[in-house]
DNA sequence: TAGATTGTTAATCGATTAACAATC
DNA sequence: TAGATTGTTAATCGATTAACAATC
């Protein structure tokens, strides 16, 4: 019933780059790092990179800036990056293997402990070391191994059904990286990646 | 000198999803959509369709909606999705192939001429029938393709060098997918997608 | 100390939402 | 016609930016 502070959106989307930038300074020996010099790196506004920080909780010193470490702390902590969450992905299709391999997710503690299709010549497959199952195996699959989240990278036209599998698998957060909007239950979050929208942004601003 | 009207980025986003949806209405026939029933369907309000329709500069009709042909031809081209554009992609790894395999992309005229690498055992090969080019011959085959975009899928750490090969090359739009705020100048436009920003986003749902 | 940088409080800006007359 | 839906004009909301005292 208190009034919750809900993080604004576009503050947590910078979040990521912020600490990447923290990170470098950090094992370039820095103990701490201003606001100001986090805005000009990223081309953004000291007073954002500021307003952004404080979600954080961490305070920083007049003159100096910072605390590199506990602001890298912070940041993850807020962001629940320092806890491992296990992750299925269903469709192991060419960005399933794009996914399981990029390292970024690992580092923030996205644990892949299975992929799943329908296809006979890819199931009892790996890819980057994740096992491919039949889609049938998700429900027992995932129980066993504690997944938290799910990741749909199939044709979009299997987008609900992939979901609604999902659902059935009583896990509770997807990320949706087909272009189909799915119909879900309200306990259930989803994050969804239109990499069309991506593209339409730059098309716009290549005619100007 | 004329107070130019910035189309705004939200809407921009917002267009790719209408436009899948309006698609799918003309192959079941229909000839006129309804705001409404776009934004019940993407869970929107149904003035902000109409708000973000009306920068394509389609009337709709009242009781009936927007006309399904000449929205979806009106969208298209407001994105420049009706014209074909020539784009290069450096890096030939996994998440090159995910995206030259992406059939949206190729329906919205992005047509890849070439990829880049400079890994020995990659050069010469194909991925999804683009052909893999050592990063040196970047120049000389974005020119002779007649390539407008350059698309980034290199390792982070090499991300700023191959924007540089990117601008020398006369590229003038990049599309980045690595981690880092590239430096490059005023005439080239960027969009960067992060990936790490919509898992972000996903963490911090699942905590509420 | 002097001055760069912080956090706070207020102002501005832009996007979303509301209200409603027009109309097919 | 009646009523659903449109486009316009105004209100609200939230994010960004500005101003500035506090401080190391």
């Amino acid at each position: 019933m208190t009034k919750q502070k809900i993080p604004a959106v576009p503050s947590i989307r910078r979040l990521p780059s912020y600490l990447h930038l923290i990170r470098q300074a950090e094992s370039e020996g820095c103990e701490f790092i201003s606001g100001t010099l986090i805005a000009k790196e990223l081309h953004l506004e000291p007073i954002q990179v500021r307003k952004d920080l404080a979600i954080t909780g961490i305070v920083g010193k007049p003159k100096r800036g910072y605390p590199v470490e506990q602001l890298i702390a912070a940041i993850e902590h807020f962001l629940d990056w320092d806890n491992k969450k296990n992750a299925v992905i269903i469709g192991a299709g060419n960005l399933a293997t794009a996914l399981t391999g990029y390292q970024q997710f690992k580092a923030h503690g996205l644990n892949f402990v299975g992929a799943f299709d329908t296809s006979p010549d890819k199931i009892g497959k790996q890819i980057h070391g994740v096992t491919i199952y039949h889609i049938d195996e998700l429900a027992e699959q995932a129980k066993k191994h504690g997944a938290t989240i799910a990741i749909l990278t199939v044709p979009s036209e299997f987008a609900q059904e992939s979901a609604d599998c999902v659902v059935k698998a009583g896990i509770k957060a997807i990320w949706n990286f087909t272009n189909r909007k799915l119909k879900l239950p309200d306990d259930v979050v989803c994050q969804r990646e239109d990499l069309t929208s991506g593209y339409a942004i730059l098309c716009v601003m290549m005619n100007e």
